[in-house]
DNA sequence: GTTGCTGAGTCTGTCAATCAGACCTAGCCT
DNA sequence: AGGCTAGGTCTGATTGACAGACTCAGCAAC
């Protein structure tokens, strides 16, 4: 049985653009670094240990993608410098974040369990994604869901 | 003010350890070709335009890590060859693609749509993660998630 | 049984990215 | 003037991506 997705083109793949942006090595520490709030290159580098060169590129096609922006601050003392924040479109990434994070903590964590964990801002609990269909439906079972071609699919050339 | 992060060490931190697994450039696209039934070297080869030694490569991290197995099979006429599976592991993948391809869709898709979607198996509606906490509030709006130390968390030693 | 085909690789050489470590620079402070 | 510091560059070694040619096992047709 010959899958039906052989029939349908890759070229425009949304998932493959997203991961040129998230999909190399450093790029979603940096973001959750960012998304816990730590916005200064030498904290990320000094905690990550990712090497300058790498962090510095990172960081620029970050902002160059729209992820981040450069945020000129000055603290007293001390002369201007800039931070990195998300951008609406950086923030949009949480449910990515979140997902990897599940998953990791399930399958990857040390016994005593994940070191990070996020919070709903307003109760304290534990926020977790999930798989809902446009219906209400909750999913669960990985198998519940089928893949399917989308309003942009494209034939095959050749 | 100096993030409180800062404090917390990264060394056990899940998502860096998923994404030794998931970051590198091909291991999603390799991941969206077995979600979407393409199980077979070749066929992902010519589809993805990945560089055989890279896909070999892939596909053996992939199996070691115990996000897919090697299956044997036989087609009639034809020796036996082997397909690639994805384990429990590799199925509890699902709500990271489905993140990724959200996030895709809505950044970096053509005017004309995205090429793939979602389906609920049941109802045919489309799928889309959300973020949810324990107490049952959906949240919509980035900002209403909060990081925080997980049970894990590590001092940093220096 | 030899020849050819096919899927799933390996081998080889080139080019780009990562990494570690040293060096540089602007502005503030003394 | 000299020192400190955040945020970088520069340099050379190692690793990874990539393209293209080659290999190999088993089935099939001759």
């Amino acid at each position: 049985m010959r899958p039906a997705a052989l029939d349908w083109s890759v070229e425009n793949c949304t998932i493959a653009r997203a991961m040129e942006i998230l999909g190399e090595r450093w790029t979603l520490v940096v973001l959750r670094e960012v998304f816990n709030g730590v916005r200064r290159f030498d904290d990320m580098r000094v905690r990550t240990g990712i090497p300058r060169q790498v962090l510095t590129n990172r960081l620029a096609m970050l902002v160059e993608r729209g992820v981040l922006r450069r945020e000129p601050y000055r603290e007293p003392g001390s002369r201007p410098r800039h931070e990195y924040r998300l951008t609406e479109m950086g923030l949009d990434l949480w449910p990515v974040l979140v997902a990897v994070l599940g998953w990791g903590d399930r399958y990857l964590a040390d016994p005593e369990g994940s070191p990070l964990s996020v919070a709903h801002r307003d109760c304290g609990a534990e926020v977790r994604v999930g798989l809902r269909c446009a219906e209400g439906h909750e999913i669960t079972e990985a198998r519940d869901v089928l893949p399917r071609p989308g309003p942009g699919v494209r034939r095959r050339n050749p």
